[in-house]
DNA sequence: GACCGTACGCTTACGGCGTAAGATTGTCAA
DNA sequence: TTGACAATCTTACGCCGTAAGCGTACGGTC
């Protein structure tokens, strides 16, 4: 009759899943940031009310568990083959980029989750190639902590300035303008420093953390104190 | 007459204040987190309705920018006499207190907000430091951004554990008991390097990584790659 | 075909949030 | 006493997360 049969809103089929709403929370925090993902926005992209997202995710604390453990899964894992700094230097730009991408996704880091799979795996990997590098299980401990806090505490360092610069590419002219440049000398040839044209060759500065860090480890390692 | 001249509420007599509003945010943060701090509560806590805050705050946006400008300026300065590395090893072990102390502050560092006066003298400071040490203006940009990487990521990796830890102190014991010991053998591993006690001596998680870059940034210092 | 449990989406409602707009009050100079 | 002005309070709006309960469509059993 005039129930629709078969042609009624045939996008809306696709049924609701854990996995549509994560990924759709993830588009939604990338694009906006975290402010612009409320569980009614959310619903919306996917043309659905709010309270139906509730039966594939506990709640929102568990919907943002669920995103976390997406952008760990897209680290890529460190190579088992070749020279170990090599595979670490790859991962943590790997890991640089990903947060760089998902933005969103440093400010959850202070939150206790549940544990995230993709985060349990990533740990694991980073250890275990560090193992297979020669260090002990203490230095693996320290050096782990080291390299993660490092590209966790740069990227946070970076987003702002990001941010920023983005919706204002003058803002470091500006900011140099208002600084009370005898007042702190230091921070006006720091900014100056800042607005250098990248000369070719120059390991940015994330990179540039990065490698002192990773020689600095094999140096101990070998030295052999363990 | 009846009407009160002298004792009426004598301690509601104290007016307003930024100085006084900041302090209160401050106080409600550290015990309750970021989540527990709304206008309504901030000005309950000081006797008062919410809007008027908002004389003495632009609005939440500045009060958080505030809140922030007063952890930073907790942060010991580095002394200007001695051993670089120890001036230096020095302040950033402040830092992390005052991050431990004032917990939530991690979570405001990835906001952008207008410059913070304490934060810039804090640079500043960081900044001269370095130089009077020896280092040019490019190797100190770098040695700066690689020592407030490191304090910022290494505590924004701890405090989710200490969250955890705070509210069930066997949290470590369970969550071993729980993890697919086969499958993550080497995070396993990391999780009993943790549970140790403490060995006499050691220095902790965070200066180790610390005393890493301070000796790799001296290194090359000394190798006068310039 | 009739029946029914289950899964999924919808509706309504509650208390809390940040803050805009305007009314009220306290203080002090003239 | 009066008037100004700033500090505070009151009210209201549109958001938020989510508890509770309702409607419906589907898959398996007789």
């Amino acid at each position: 009759m005039s129930t629709q049969t078969d042609q009624a809103a045939p996008e809306s089929r696709i049924p609701l899943s854990r996995d549509r709403v994560l990924r759709a929370g993830v588009e939604l925090a990338d694009e906006g940031g975290l402010e612009s993902l409320s569980m009614r926005r959310l619903a919306q992209q996917l043309g659905v009310e709010a309270m139906s997202l509730y039966h594939h995710v506990r709640n929102k604390q568990d919907l943002l568990g669920g995103m976390l453990d997406f952008v760990y899964s897209e680290i890529q894992a460190p190579s088992s083959e070749g020279d170990w700094r090599a595979a670490m230097r790859c991962t943590a730009i790997s890991f640089h980029d990903v947060l760089l991408r998902h933005q969103w996704a440093c400010s959850l880091f202070m939150s206790p989750m549940g544990p995230s799979p993709a985060r349990l795996r990533y740990m694991d990997a980073v250890l275990g190639r560090l193992r297979s590098a020669g260090f002990s299980a203490d230095m693996t401990h320290h050096a782990y902590h080291a390299l993660d806090s490092h590209i966790v505490g740069f990227t946070l360092w970076l987003l702002p300035f990001l941010a920023f610069a983005k919706q204002q590419p003058d803002y470091a002219e500006r900011f140099l303008q208002e600084l009370p440049t005898d007042e702190l000398p230091h921070l006006t040839e720091h900014v100056h420093v800042h607005m250098e044209p990248e000369r070719p060759g120059d390991v940015g500065e994330f990179e540039f953390g990065l490698d002192l860090i990773l020689e600095g480890l094999e140096r101990m390692r070998d030295a052999g104190s363990n």
